[in-house]
DNA sequence: GTCTATAGTCTGATAGAC
DNA sequence: GTCTATCAGACTATAGAC
C-alpha cells in the first residue's frame, strides 16, 4: 500500500508549489493554443522546464492537468457578471461589467482562449456547468435587466442577447488577438481603442427612448 | 515511372468527386471540432465511411486537406463585405453586411468554427492572407466607413473595431454554438433571435447625431 | 522527488494484393 | 480504385533506479 505517487494535497512543499505552478502556466500555454487533443505531454514538459514522468507525479493525468485549468478559469470567469448589482445605476452597473471583461482579455487572453477551444469541441466537458450555474446565473441577471428595460431607465432590449453581445465583444479581443493585430497593424492599442468603442456601443444602445 | 496515386485534376469522375466531397465533408466535421492537431485521419475515416489509405489515395497528406478547406472557406469568407457598396445607403449598406454574415453563421458553422480554430492556433497557416489580402481590404471598406461618418451619414465611430464587432458578434453564434443554445434553453431560435437584436444593436449605434 | 527506460497504444503514411 | 497489412514515429502513462 505503498501510495506514494500522487502528492499531499496540503502541506504541499514551496518547491511543490513552484512545480505545480510551473506545470500549470506550461499547460496552459499548450491547451489554450491547441486544445485538449491536440496539446500533448512533451510541449508541455518543454515548457514547463520539466521532465514528462515528472508531470505526471504532480498530475495522475493529461486530462487532470486540463481540468485543473478549467476548474480555476470558471471560477473567476463569472464573477464580473455576478458582481452586476441589481440595486446600482443600470447603464454604470452594464458598462462596468463591459470593462471587467475587457480587462480579463487583455490580463488573462490564454484563459479566454482555453474556454473558446473548450465551447468549439463542443463543451464536453462543462456542459453540465453550461445549462446549470451559468444558464441560473445569466437568467437571474437577464432579469434584473428586463427590470431596468421595463422601469425605462434603460431601452428596451433581449436581455439575453445583450449579455451575448457583451461576451462576443469582449472575448473576440483575446480569442482573435492574431487576427485583430494583423489586421489593425502596429501602433495601435487595441484593448483601449476596444474600450472606448464598447463604451460608444453600448451608451447608444441602452439609452432609454425620449418617449418615456 | 507509374505516377498512379494524385487523382488527375481534370476531368474527375463522378465517383472521385463524390468521395472527394464526402472526405471534404468529414474533415470539416472533424478539423472545425478538434482543430488541426486534434483531429485523426481515423476519425475522418469513419466520418466520411471510406478506409483511411483511401483519404491518403485522394489527398496526399493530413495537412493537404485542411488547406482545401481552408481556401475554398476563405475564398466564400470575404465575400460580404467585398459587397459592402460604397454608392449605397450607408446604413442599409452596413445592416446587410451583418446580416450577409449572420446568414453565413447560420448556415456554415462548423467553416466558421474551422476558422476560429485556425486563428486561436495563431493562425500559423494564413498569417500571410491576414496582413495581406485581409487588411487590404478592411483598410479600403473602413475608409468607406470613415467618409460616410464625415459626411454626417451615419454617427462617428472607430472603423477597424465597428467591423470587428460585426465579426465578433455574428461568429459567436456559430463558434459559441453550444453555449449560446445551453443558455437560451429549448424553445428559441438563436439566429432569429440574434437577427433583430443585431438591427437595433447598430440601428442605434450608426444612427447620426442630431446636431448635424 | 526526479530521472532514464520502456511498455503499450495511436498516429500519419506506405506497400502491395486484388 | 480500394482494400488489408504494416511501418516508423509520436503518444500517454508506468516501472524502477537513484
Amino acid at each position: 500500500m505503498n501510495d506514494h505517487h500522487p502528492p499531499a494535497k496540503k502541506r504541499a512543499t514551496r518547491i511543490q508549489r513552484k512545480n505545480r505552478q510551473a506545470i500549470l502556466g506550461a499547460a496552459l500555454e499548450v491547451f489554450s493554443q491547441h486544445g485538449f487533443r491536440g496539446a500533448t505531454l512533451d510541449q508541455i514538459a518543454e515548457v514547463s522546464g520539466l521532465s514528462k514522468p515528472n508531470l505526471l507525479y504532480y498530475f495522475p493525468s493529461k486530462e487532470a492537468m486540463h481540468t485543473a485549468l478549467l476548474n480555476t478559469l470558471l471560477d473567476t470567469w463569472l464573477d464580473p457578471l455576478r458582481a452586476l448589482d441589481p440595486d446600482g445605476e443600470p447603464l454604470t452597473e452594464i458598462l462596468s461589467y463591459i470593462h471587467r471583461k475587457l480587462d480579463l482579455s487583455r490580463d488573462y487572453p490564454r484563459e479566454s482562449r482555453l474556454f473558446a477551444n473548450e465551447i468549439l469541441q463542443g463543451a464536453p466537458r462543462i456542459m453540465d456547468l453550461l445549462t446549470g450555474e451559468l444558464k441560473t446565473l445569466v437568467d437571474e441577471k437577464a432579469a434584473v435587466i428586463r427590470a431596468w428595460s421595463d422601469a425605462g431607465k434603460i431601452a428596451q432590449t433581449h436581455p439575453h442577447h445583450l449579455l451575448f453581445s457583451i461576451w462576443a465583444l469582449t472575448q473576440h479581443y483575446a480569442d482573435f488577438d492574431v487576427q485583430v493585430r494583423a489586421v489593425l497593424g502596429p501602433d495601435h492599442d487595441p484593448y483601449a481603442e476596444a474600450g472606448d468603442h464598447l463604451t460608444q456601443l453600448f451608451t447608444r444602445l441602452l439609452a432609454p427612448s425620449k418617449q418615456a
